[in-house]
DNA sequence: TCTGGGGTCCTAGGACCC
DNA sequence: TCTGGGGTCCTAGGACCC
């Protein structure tokens, strides 16, 4: 383990102990989809959320079109397909790829990374010259677009928070922006400072929209503000949590780079409706389907889980519909892993929270409870009596489960299914206008690379 | 007609125990 | 008049992130 944050003390400062810097792609998933259409290149683009609902993701063009984030696509649809923009489904299996891609490229820059999000990562540098961080970074941007064909932006700073910050001014403000990289530690802190006023204390990373509105009422406006009140005085206004992001912005580091992600404590799986659904037999259809779906990412990162929660909802935009948001967990007496000790589960909670006669928008299943798989979890009363039995069992059904696993991975999903996820699947999800899939690992499909 | 999905951490309060 | 006090575990809710 390396000692954290051991900051360099001598005074002429000209190494920088630790940095960190992080990288992410400009509107990713519009970028995602030029990448394979170059067309789309200038042209106002949004990328709609499952069941082409919201705008998740615009282009600069449709920034500059007025289109907010998150916006119902039907409210601007008329006049945003007037002023010559266009709307994606969302793909995410070619953005997981190119993410993927994203990511290894960046890896070559350091050896400690942390993968954020689909979209951005985090790498920290130790015993580099600060200034030449500058270059290493633009290195970096240049490769990342030169051999994913993603635009990205990076930003250097002391702290992972500093690093956010950064990010956003390579974004944002004008002395970064044609560069794409803002680094901190490259200036003096009173210039440092400067930048950071300028930076609403709402765009600081850990602060949202209500510790925003907060922190507005006790006069602290910008990040600059909140990086020099004292630490222990907001503990005790707002929380732990955002003590820690003053002192990071401070350059007290507060929040460790994660290099290996933790096994998830939970996994959920669902999904709106493309159309309101009330019978009970297409409702087990889909419930059935998003427990096959939360199994395979259980067994993927090799856990059990000792319950499951399904719930139901109807449309909470709809004031003259009744509402009903039921849910109801399930414990399992071992834990599992299997897919239809799961779907069982989650059928009979199923039968016990659906009511007739309500439209329902959505359902989903949660497996809480997790623990790993290795951790062999005995039930007492099948394995204690009958040892043998219970362990032959046991090891067919993980057999059973890693071949569905395997061909499902290697021949595409939805190769292998239970039956009771239905084959008509009229609740499925609506893409009305989804690019091809490019399977980036068929070299037939490869796409074309622009010189 | 049409409004995403999937996570984490922290705290407060109740149940239970000694 | 006068009711212990402290620890642990669990859950629900509220905040945050992308």
């Amino acid at each position: 383990m390396k000692p954290r944050s051991e900051s360099d003390s001598n005074a002429s400062g000209c190494r920088s102990q630790s940095a960190f810097a992080l990288i992410d792609g400009n509107s990713f998933y519009v970028s995602c989809e030029r990448v394979f259409n170059p067309k789309l290149e200038g042209k106002p683009l949004v990328v709609l959320s499952n069941n082409d609902g919201a705008c998740i993701a615009r282009s600069e063009e449709a920034k500059a079109l007025g289109v907010p984030m998150a916006v119902p696509y039907f409210q601007i649809r008329k006049a945003f397909e007037r002023a010559g923009g266009i709307a994606y489904s969302s793909n995410y299996g070619v953005y997981a790829e190119l993410s993927q891609r994203m990511m290894s490229v960046i890896g070559q820059f350091s050896d400690r990374q942390e993968v954020y999000s689909i979209d951005e990562s985090f790498i920290q540098w130790t015993g580099f010259h600060r200034f030449d961080l500058t270059t290493l970074a633009v290195d970096l941007r240049k490769r990342v677009k030169r051999w994913v064909g993603i635009p990205a932006g990076v930003g250097i700073g002391a702290t992972k928070t500093l690093a956010k910050s950064a990010n956003r001014l390579s974004k944002k403000h004008p002395d970064f922006k044609a560069q794409g990289v803002c680094n901190l530690l490259a200036l003096p802190e009173a210039v440092q400072d400067t930048y950071l006023a300028r930076l609403e204390v709402g765009d600081v990373w850990g602060v949202g929209a209500r510790w925003a509105q907060k922190l507005q009422s006790l006069r602290i406006r910008s990040a600059l503000d909140l990086k020099q009140v004292d630490p222990g005085w907001i503990r005790q206004q707002v929380s732990v949590v955002l003590e820690r992001t003053a002192l990071e912005l401070r350059g007290i580091a507060s929040i460790e780079l994660e290099e290996a992600p933790p096994p998830k404590q939970q996994i959920i799986s669902s999904r709106s409706f493309g159309q309101p659904v009330t019978s009970l037999d297409e409702l087990s259809q889909a419930v059935s389907a998003y427990t096959a779906r939360a199994a395979e990412n259980l067994r993927a990162q090799a856990s059990r889980a000792g319950a499951l929660t399904v719930f139901l909802q109807t449309n909470p935009f709809d004031p003259k519909e009744p509402q009903y948001y039921p849910s109801i967990t399930i414990r399992l007496g071992p834990s599992s892993a299997d897919t239809r000790i799961l779907m069982r589960a989650a059928l009979s909670g199923l039968k016990h929270i659906y009511k007739p006669g309500c439209r329902y928008r959505k359902a989903g299943v949660m497996l809480p409870d997790l623990s790993a798989a290795t951790v062999e979890q005995g039930d007492l009363f099948s394995e204690l009596f009958d040892p043998a039995a219970g362990i032959i069992q046991q090891a067919d059904r993980e057999r059973l489960m890693t071949t569905l696993d395997q061909l499902n991975q290697k021949l595409g999903r939805g190769t292998l299914w239970i039956v009771a996820e239905g084959f008509q699947q009229n609740w499925r999800m609506r893409r009305e206008n989804l690019s091809p899939a490019y399977y980036t690992s068929h070299w037939d499909q490869l796409p074309v690379v622009r010189a």
